[in-house]
DNA sequence: AATTAATATCGTAATATTGCAATATATAAA
DNA sequence: TTTATATATTGCAATATTACGATATTAATT
């Protein structure tokens, strides 16, 4: 065992659950508040931004890319790394309806 | 290795990637949404509602509450699980924000 | 063509996560 | 007090994640 039963749960439990995993690092957190505040989306700097060695950092561009939270291009010698923002809107949007509904519901038993 | 280096970021990106991580399963996305779905907060059969064993139910529920995304109270024989909103809305508003600062700043480059 | 710089990939060790059977615990009901 | 019901904990196997040194790749520079 050790596999996560995707198949049971819904197209959007999964691509939900794929955004916050991705984001469920305080590395790739870092990475994404980098990329926010810097000026351009050159982004060949991230390596001396963070306290972690430049394979590790690449993982975990690589797994920001793979979930769409972020979008990759070579730029000549090195790569423009920037947010894809309809991913952040996705989540947004999704924990916006959920905190609204709650609102709404008023969750007042615990 | 193979320890995430927690002490080399902010709090806040610690919080805001525990909250996610928590949020990173899909059977842990399907519970928020029954919990949002059903009408009180009594949850007796969250076991019924998914794929998984008890076993395993009960523990992402356990990791749930250690990220403060769910409150539990016992409630006779049953246990009472809720939502506890000001963590959904701690993520509404930080992907809010971000969302709002890429506006401003127009994504625009890749 | 050789050098430099930026990034990716490979291999591997340490640790964490996922899932469940078996079992424990706790409360309500009989 | 025994039984039934709901949930938690333990133990463990399978797999995934995190981190990094070593090495490869790629493209600009000399």
């Amino acid at each position: 065992m050790g596999v996560t039963k995707t198949h049971h749960f819904t197209e959007n439990q999964n691509r939900i659950a794929i955004l916050t995993k991705a984001l469920g690092h305080p590395a790739r957190i870092a990475i994404i508040e980098y990329l926010m505040r810097v000026e351009s989306c050159i982004c060949g700097d991230i390596v001396n931004e963070l306290p972690l060695a430049q394979p590790t950092i690449s993982q975990h561009l690589k797994e920001l890319k793979n979930a769409g939270i972020i979008k990759g291009e070579i730029e000549g010698k090195s790569i423009c790394y920037c947010i894809d923002e309809k991913s952040i809107e996705l989540i947004r949007d999704y924990f916006a309806n959920i905190s609204e509904m709650l609102l709404v519901k008023k969750n007042n038993c615990c």
